[in-house]
DNA sequence: GACGCAACTGACCGTCCGGTCGGTTTAACA
DNA sequence: TGTTAAACCGACCGGACGGTCAGTTGCGTC
């Protein structure tokens, strides 16, 4: 057995959870070390004692984030198709958000609005991934005759990725605002935008 | 003339524009009373003189920029070619996002993250506005027949916008990961945009 | 020139912040 | 059982926070 008489994880572990949770909610600087503590279950002081610092904390959550989102990515079945590569490509893309909301909320907010150098190099790294992973599946439908030459990868692998950031940061104020397809599941969203990408809107 | 000895605009709007810059550049919590008031040449209490408080302050530059952003919708050119219309119209959206960057920056920022009622009510608004004329432009573009009518307009409106905030926020970021896309100015984008929305990338 | 009032300020308040410190408990090992 | 080191805590620190207040200045009005 792993602990004896308090919580249900080690403190270092429970201290990194509670800082995920928080962080992703508020933000770095809504969130005290006091909250971090006590949502804990852990004296403050004892923060100081598994990291150097409150930043150092963040860094190590936005760390674990990026670690945990890695092996999401998954390989995808080579199939010859690719309207179906590049549908489940987006599905699998979106679902990797909306089944990890707090850290790709973390992963996402560091990303966009990220200030820090530290954060970038972190998150920076995970949507390269992504990206790249895309923009060669788009180029290897170009080679195979399937899409396009004349379209840029790159401006199709952005298309696609905005719309699944878009989707998981703002379906819940744009339903608000009476946009009746972010009451779609998130891999009927992602179908119904890799449909348009692929075929256009024209007639 | 205006002042006599003072700045160069009255206090209550060199406050206003300081707080705008800097909670646009940093954020609300990361931005201190006394850091605006410095900037702004003005001593702290004074802010309370004309500002109820600190969340009064941001919420009053919110409501400026919203009321500044909405100017800026304009009417489009009533042309037959849809093609044409909606090229213009992802232009001009994109073009308010980056000619008026702190704005932007405030507005977006709030209702991507907003947790604040106060501030989604405002930022919805903008958002629901541009979303709806958007859509509206869809709609006519397939009573005209230019526009296949299987295809949800709530989608396409959904794509355009969540492809221009994405190069808003992302592209400085996106540039140092290797995106040429990112470089090429807010029309060409969203021309390239628009062009593979409407014709698809299949062959 | 006295009045009234908005604009404005420096000094101050209580609170909470990130972080430190001295000391105590726990647990593995000799 | 004594030693050692990590885990942990309560109390505390200087400083910054949002906000208050008593008082001064500038100015239009009678």
């Amino acid at each position: 057995m792993a602990s004896t008489h308090v919580g249900t994880a080690d403190a270092a572990s429970r201290i990194l959870q509670a800082a995920e949770t928080l962080f992703a909610a508020k933000g770095y600087d809504a969130v005290s070390l006091n909250l971090i503590a006590s949502s804990a279950a852990v004296s403050k002081a004892n923060i100081f004692h598994h990291f150097r610092s409150k930043s150092d904390l963040y860094f190590e959550v936005l760390r674990n984030a990026a670690a945990a989102s890695r092996v999401d990515v998954g390989n995808l079945p080579a199939q010859s198709d690719y309207h179906e590569r590049l549908a489940a490509f987006a599905r699998q893309h979106l679902r990797n958000y909306v089944n990890h909301p707090t850290r790709a909320r973390l992963l996402v907010r560091e990303f966009l609005d990220g200030t820090a150098q530290i954060g970038q190099l972190l998150t920076r790294d995970e949507f390269a991934r992504n990206f790249d992973q895309l923009v060669n599946l788009l180029k290897q439908g170009q080679r195979s005759g399937q899409l396009r030459d004349s379209v840029d990868p790159d401006l199709v692998a952005t298309l696609i990725i905005a719309a699944n950031v878009f989707y998981f940061r703002a379906r819940v104020t744009m339903r608000q605002i009476g946009a009746p397809i972010f009451d779609q599941t998130p891999d009927a969203y992602s179908d119904l935008i890799t449909e348009i990408i692929l075929r256009g809107i024209r007639t």
